[in-house]
DNA sequence: CCTTAGCACTCTTGAACTTTGATTGCCATT
DNA sequence: AATGGCAATCAAAGTTCAAGAGTGCTAAGG
């Protein structure tokens, strides 16, 4: 445990670097304290045998290490009230009516990202807890139909089949209604299973096309049960953080945010607001992740920022709450 | 008009850019054709004046220009067999049945991207052309909705409705009967304006939550007229490229990749393949797009690929052009 | 008249070196 | 326990230098 002292000097040296990205020298950290910069030092000594900050060559300043962000986001940093300013600027979205619910998620998180220069991610729900509402099958002409598949959350896949030889709509009747009343009310996971060891084998008796048509449902489920529904924003406004003046950094970033690592790096699931600061998330040793999970009308999401390690832990967790808060209401 | 020498300088100029993106040297050419170094400097002034090529700096080797990228293109050179290795490749997704016909598009662009290190964009079709082929609702819970719009060729797009107090089914069924009946087979473009002077003043005086239910489907609409569906892969690809050496223009072009502003660089129409260098394209002065635009069934859609100006043209039209070829097929 | 060899001139690149300024660690003193 | 003083260390930025790659021009040669 730290004296209040340290504890000063640790907070100083953090939110000093979260601002300016140079490492905190002892003399400046001695004009905001009263002693001199001498015993700064013999503290710092301290901090950085117990590993919370470091230097970047041997007589330079000092930095926060992970641990020392750790250290300040668990027992030193108070929330931050949020800004007049930003308040106004997610306000304009909040009341703004005509939006739909989703775009309301993803704008309020792009003005975020856009105000702290970090990169917004948003989740969509993990939609193998989704059950399957509702199939239909539009014909659009002859040969070609479209087949679409609804869940009790409100998502909505579709997938275009193309017919070849005719089949007759009583055919295409026959097989939505079987699929109907044998797979609605299955979540969204077992359903691959149900298709192929249930409706199968009923359809193939009854059904002359019954492979293209098994096929389009068989791959509309797939899909369903993998696409995860990820929208980022501002991927390119954590390149204007200074950690990325390094190209080879940069087009490393760039590619990963490409991947979908992230998605699996996120995914975890946790109440409250989470932090994953460097080595402690699996996306990239160089970001911190924050993250929170929303649930609106039991559909549920994940908002994420990533940021630097020097995040500004205090603002961003005061308007991930703000945003959340919102959402849900 | 450039005498045969003139035009093999340029050619090797070109060329040989293309691959080492170092500026040629007259010695350099001097071995590989039949005259001493000073002839083909005297011919490289040529060539300058005529401003195909340029120097970087005052006594540097030459690159090749705007113009002379240009007059490779045009007069110069000529499509390049796919290699073997490359038609491999593009085979496995060809021949892979399992796929829908989507997913080839993007998937065998996301190996062309691979493959050359160019970012590659797949642009769906201008949907405003495509007319209403359906509207659908279909219920979730007591209050909440899901509207479904189908288009001609295929495109579904679909809105979550939240209505506030109760809706008897039956006023929904009116509402959607009404829009089916006046709205289907215009065009997407046209019918925001119908649906606000035709639909709206009717459902008024019938429906009771006429407001949620009109806003629902306008949104879908409007969405729908405006949705470019646009699919890029290897944004990061681009970056690799010596050009993008540079801080400050991967994150302009990172920015720019982020923003829509290609769509609309990309939209232009012209049949067979389109080659945009530098300024010719209104998206980024340092590249190359170069584009085709492919139809099946009446689905019209636009391949691009967008790489340094150092672009290999030769065998990117081959590339291009085979896609193109399969897929319509 | 076209081609070539020769040469002076220009400019980039990279390495080696210097200077400046910031900062620390340690030690003796208060 | 806190402080002042001082030598030591290092990054960053600037300077200089030499080597090398190229060009443009001119005059001579086929």
């Amino acid at each position: 445990m730290l004296n209040q002292r340290q504890t000063e000097i640790l907070k100083e040296i953090v939110e000093d670097y979260i601002e300016t990205a140079r490492p905190i020298s002892s003399n400046s950290l001695c004009k905001k304290m009263k002693c001199s910069s001498a015993t700064i030092r013999n503290e710092m000594g301290f901090l950085e045998e117990n590993g919370l900050i470091e230097k970047t060559h041997i007589s330079s300043g000092r930095i926060p290490s992970e641990q020392g962000y750790r250290y300040y986001v668990d027992n030193i940093m108070k929330p931050k009230e949020i800004t007049g300013d930003d308040m106004l600027k997610l306000q304009t979205i909040f009341y703004n009516n005509s939006l739909m619910l989703d775009d309301t998620i993803i704008k309020s998180m792009e003005i975020i990202s856009e105000i702290t220069n970090y990169t917004a991610v948003v989740l969509g729900s993990a939609s193998s807890e989704n059950k399957v509402n509702k199939v239909e099958v539009v014909p659009l002409s002859e040969n070609r139909l479209i087949a679409i598949v609804i869940t009790d959350k409100g998502h909505v896949e579709h997938r275009n089949m193309l017919l070849e030889g005719r089949v007759s709509s009583d055919e295409i009747k026959q097989t939505v209604e079987l699929i109907n009343k044998l797979i609605v009310g299955t979540p969204i996971n077992e359903v691959s299973s149900k298709l192929e060891f249930e409706v199968k084998p009923i359809i193939s008796k009854y059904v002359k096309q019954h492979e293209v048509l098994y096929n389009a449902f068989y791959n509309a489920f797939n899909d369903f049960a993998n696409n995860s529904n990820v929208v980022m924003k501002g991927t390119s406004h954590i390149l204007k953080q200074p950690e990325f003046n390094d190209i080879d950094k940069i087009r490393d970033i760039v590619s990963k945010f490409e991947g979908n690592e992230m998605v699996n790096s996120i995914k975890e699931e946790e109440n409250g607001i989470n932090i994953y600061i460097g080595s402690e998330n699996e996306f990239d040793d160089n970001v911190t992740i924050i993250k929170t999970k929303y649930e609106i009308n039991g559909n549920e999401g994940t908002l994420a920022l990533i940021g630097p390690k020097r995040m500004e832990y205090d603002r961003v967790i005061s308007l991930l709450d703000y945003i959340k808060k919102n959402i849900e209401r």
